[in-house]
Formats: C-alpha cells, structure tokens, sequence
DNA sequence: TTGAAAGCGATACCAT
DNA sequence: ATGGTATCGCTTTCAA
C-alpha cells in the first residue's frame, strides 16, 4: 500500500476547504475556475482518488449491481456458456453507465441475498428463477429494484425479460412436423412433469411443442418426454433413451449443449443425423454454427437480453418511470444441418 | 425502499450501546450472553444487517475482489467459454472465504483501473495481459494485491498463475510427429511473428511447438504459421490457409474454440478428418469432448487455474507469506478423435 | 462487562 | 464563490 490521500489533504494543499474540493471533484456548487484548475493541480499531484465506499455512506448510492445465476451441484457457476453471453450483456450495459456488477454464484433453497443489503447494491439481476422458488419472495422482500430474466413470475408487478419461448418452440417443432416428422421426442429437463407448470421456461417451451403438435392434429405422447438435465452430459445419455422410443424420428432438445450431447451420443450408436433422426436445439449458441453436422436451433439474442434487463435495471434505479414491467424477446429459428426429411413427408 | 434500520436503532431498542452491538455482530470483546441473546432477539426484530460500506471506512477492507478480462473489438467480453470456467473458478473460491468478485471487461489500451482504487478492492486478478502491456505498469502501480494469469511477466516479484504452456504445445506437437506427421501448421493467433516474443502464452507454446520439431530433427517452417485469431471465426478462415499449405498433414490450433472452427471449415470443404488433416486443439473445454469428431486437445484444468489464483490473491491480502510467487500448472494431452496417423508412420 | 467518544472520507445545507 | 459543520453507519481505543 502506499498512498491514504484523502480529501483532506487535497484541500490542505490547495488551500481551500474541503467543500470546496468536494465541489469541484463533483462538478457541482459554483467554483470559481481559477480555484477549480487550483484543486484539479493537486488533485493531480497527489494522486487523490475519491473514496466510492465513503460516498457512499452520504448518498446511499454504490452504483453496484448483482447478477446472481443458479449454480451447479457442488455450488459451482453452469457449465453453460449461455450465461457468459448473457453476462457479458449485462457487464457491456452496465459499464456505459459507470456501473460495475457483482457476480455470485447461488444455491437457490439456501441462499439469503442477505449481501444484496449488506452491500448496499442498488439492484440485482436475477437469472432463471421459477415461481414459487424461495428466491422470488426473498428477493422482493428486500425491496430493491431487481429484474428476473428467464424466470416468468406471474406476479405483473415485477420486473421481468424473458423469450418469446413458446413461439420459438412453435416454430421449431412446426418446422421439424413441415419436414415430415410425427413423433417428436422433447429433451425437458430434469424435472417431474406433474409439476412442469412450475417451470416457466420449460413449462412454455412444453407448451409452443405442444401447440405445433395439436395445429397439425397429432396427439401428444407423454413418453416422448425425455427427463434428463439439459447440459451436455444431460443430452449424451437422453440419445440412449431416444433410441428406445419406436418410431420416433426427431428430437428437440432444450438448450444447446444438450443438443450437442444428443449428437455425440447418437453418433456413438451409428445413428445418422439428420438421415434417422433430426435434432433441434435451442439458444444458437455462437458455436451452435460450428458444431458437425451444424446444429439447427431455437436463436435468441442472449446479449441483448442482457442488455434489456441491465437497461431495465438502471431505469428503475433512476426511478424512471417503466411503462411495460414485462420485455419478451422475439425467437427465431436457425435451419442448419441437423435436421432432414421425416418419413411422413407431405406432398399435398 | 423501506428500512434504513441502523446499529444505533438496535443499540436504542435492546437498551445497550452501539459499541456492544457492534460487539456481538462481530463476535469480538467480552458480552455477556445473556447481553448477545438480548440484542440478537432485537437484530432478527428489526431486521437489522450491518451497512459493509461504512464498516469497511473503518476498517479499510471490502472483501471484494476484482477480475478483469480483456474484451473484444467492440468492447464486449470475448466469445471464448474459457473465460466463463475461469471464472467460476475464481467465484466459488471467492465465494468460500465470503469475498465477492467485480467482473469488468477491459479495454487494455485504454484502461486506467481508476475503479480499482476509487471502490477500494481488496485485490485484483487479471488475466491474459503481456509483458509490455501498459496495464501491467498500471496495475502494479495500483499499489493493490494482484494476480496475473496466462500473462508470462518477466518481473518475479508479480504474483502469477500460468498454465505449463510450452510443455503442453511440446506433448502435443510430438503426438503428431509420432502418429507420423511431418509439416504442421500452426493457429497461432493474429499477431506479428517478429513480435511473438511480447505474447507470452503463444510465445511459450510457440516454443514448445519447435522443440518438438527440433527433437525429432525436423525443420522449422515459418510459412506454416497461420496468423489469424484464435477464435472459431479465426480458425473457420484458417482453413483456407491450411489446404493452401502443401503437403501439411496436421494442424495445432491454440484454442478449442479455434479448433472447431477449422473442423468447420475443412468439413466444407470436404476434407476429412483426421484422414485427411488431423487437428488438435488446446483448452480441453467442457465440451470439446462432444464435438464431432470428437477433439484431441491440450488439456489444462480451467477450474484449478481460477482456485490457484483467488487463493493466491486472498493470502497476499491476509498477508500470508508466499513461498513461491509463480505457479505453474501441469498440461495434459487427451487424444481423441481429431487425430490419427500421418504420411510418415514410424514402423521402427 | 459495558459505554463514551473519536474518527474513517465524503456530501450538503447553511452561512458568510 | 467559499467555508464550517453536521451527518452517514460502523469500529475501536480507553474508561468506568
């Protein structure tokens, strides 16, 4: 360590009170210019850096924010790069406005937020939470502004981005029964489907799949529901259980990795891809287009839904007025390599 | 908003002093217990939590830490999954011992790392700068405990965590030569060759590269070396280089990512892997173990690197000695699929 | 065992 | 245009 500048010395130096100082390091108040280049000299000369935590204590502003994303098992950050993307929105949004973001790592069912208080953040981002998790009310009941990505809460009054998910998994599961494709295999999660409805972004995601099917008069099955983690170790095992279901030709997985797992793991049983089964991901990852064969997907634009939700963020914090609490990203889909003609090709 | 519950409120209400609550929050001085069970009852009344800010003006720490990473063209964080394993490296090991981390992307032209003494971090952890770098002066001239990784400073008193780089490209470089290979190409990154010296991570593999090439009495060939980014948009453009090269039977691109995006482009341009060209990259990301063909990679445990360097960072701030200021991890060859036998096979 | 009081570094109101 | 000073929430001697 070497320096303990403070404002008091700067003022002691220049001669002037330390109100003074503080003006002129704040742009405020009226200084002269002569005494503003004075202070601006010693400023300099000593190396003075105005103390942030200190401010803090008077303006009640830290001008941080938190990010806080699910962790894995053992309390380690997703093995997803989905949120890296994600993040670097936030990060890129955040910093145009001088305002650094904290990153944690949480376990939903014991997690606190209690540092969200402690450290005095001005808001939190808060990603992949799901109605009725702990989470959501300890979170509101720490009355900071907050926004939820990915979450879908039903309470209107909170701040939410999410992804048009159920159009998205439309259009993916329309394209895949276009190409002739009837039973449709869905890599869901690892999660019980009496309670999918608990699961927004599953739950929707379940929902677009089951609209395309029903448009096209095809009636669900719910063994094609594949129950498995969608990461990447999730989707190579789903390809052992999708070799099992008869007759299914396709298969939507919903996330990428889980997607590129799926691909691994058909391709250990000789099963080509898209020749006896196509597959569909979800993301567009920007290595989705580098995959072999390259993967056909869902695409979101993950960085600006970061962008969307640090925006959303700093507005609140600014105590501008929203009108809409709720932003839903458009979907598209990505047509690539993974995904042919099914056996039911219509000709009509 | 809604409570701004201080140490004072909890002093007023339990009928003791601010200096005993702050006793007991702290668990320091002697108090009496039935005097901690008093004031506790009225902490959980009030929903008190202790304002770290103002403590941390007293005390001068704010247990947080900073990490930095360079950012691409516009700003953005890179595109390169790398980091976010890094990261959570680091997060859970900060997370451990109650640290928290402040992510910022950097551009290193232009960063001051003014916040770095304005938020007054206990630390900093930065990653991928180069002897030269007008960061490194910066940083040390921060006066603030930091961690370099993947940086290759020359300065022994810097605290560093690096990869055994050279050692790795060595094992790599020789696997190729073994399996009979004989001219191989390089992805060395979009950097001047007369330079490479001042880029320490592709100097050291770089390094490693020739003396495996010396060792097995084979010449090195400059024109071999293919100087594009280490990205996967960088390595898809490589392989337009690459089947321009003749007689070039196998390429070591530095960067899994940047791997894939030559298994891309050759599989473009129909060009078959390893039969044809065998590729191996570096990382061992997550997911390289699903790639198709699956990719042979110079292995290091991202994971370890960022637990090496928080744990390196948090015992120079605590002020515990360190025996050695450089760490250096091991790199481990994994073969997979990418790679196979060469024009010039070693029978003897 | 407990408390009074002096800071820590900055802001902002109120005088001058 | 400046400066004096109370204040923010907490830690830390030093007394009692």
């Amino acid at each position: 360590m070497k320096q303990e500048v403070s404002i008091v010395d700067v003022a002691r130096e220049a001669g002037v009170s330390i109100a003074t100082v503080s003006n002129v390091v704040n742009g405020k108040g009226r200084v002269s210019t002569k005494t503003i280049q004075k202070v601006r000299k010693v400023i300099d000369e000593l190396g003075y850096t105005p103390n942030l935590p200190a401010r803090n204590l008077k303006t009640k502003r830290t001008d941080l924010i938190g990010v806080v994303v699910p962790t894995m098992k053992p309390g380690r950050l997703q093995d997803n790069p989905f949120y890296w993307d994600l993040l670097a929105g936030v990060e890129e949004g955040a910093r145009d406005r001088s305002f650094h973001i904290i990153l944690t790592g949480i376990d939903e069912a014991t997690e606190t937020f209690s540092f969200v208080k402690e450290r005095r953040l001005d808001g939190l981002i808060v990603v992949g939470t799901n109605e009725g998790s702990q989470a959501v009310q300890r979170v509101t009941g720490l009355g900071v502004p907050a926004v939820f990505i990915d979450s879908y809460l039903k309470d209107s009054g909170l701040y939410q981005v999410n992804l048009d998910d159920r159009q998205g998994s439309y259009r993916a599961t329309s394209y895949l029964i276009e190409q002739g494709h009837r039973r449709i295999a869905l890599l869901i999660g690892d999660i019980p489907m009496e309670r999918i409805a608990y699961y927004g972004v599953l739950h929707e995601r379940w929902l677009g799949y089951r609209d395309a099917l029903e448009e096209a008069g095809i009636p669900y099955d719910p063994r094609l529901m594949i129950k498995l983690p969608t990461s990447l170790a999730g989707g190579y095992k789903a390809a052992d259980q999708l070799v099992e279901l008869p007759d299914v030709t396709a298969i939507f997985s919903f996330s990428d990795v889980s997607a590129m797992g799926v691909l691994k793991g058909l391709k250990e049983k000789n099963k080509s891809v898209p020749g006896e089964y196509s597959v569909i991901g979800f993301d567009n990852l920007f290595m989705s287009e580098y995959t072999s064969p390259s993967l056909t997907t869902v695409s979101q634009n993950i960085i600006e839904k970061g962008h969307a939700a640090v925006r959303m963020l700093l507005n609140q914090i600014d105590g501008v007025p929203l009108s809409e609490r709720r932003i839903v990203l458009p979907a598209g889909l990505v047509v690539r390599e993974t995904t042919g003609p099914g056996p039911h090709q219509s000709s009509e």
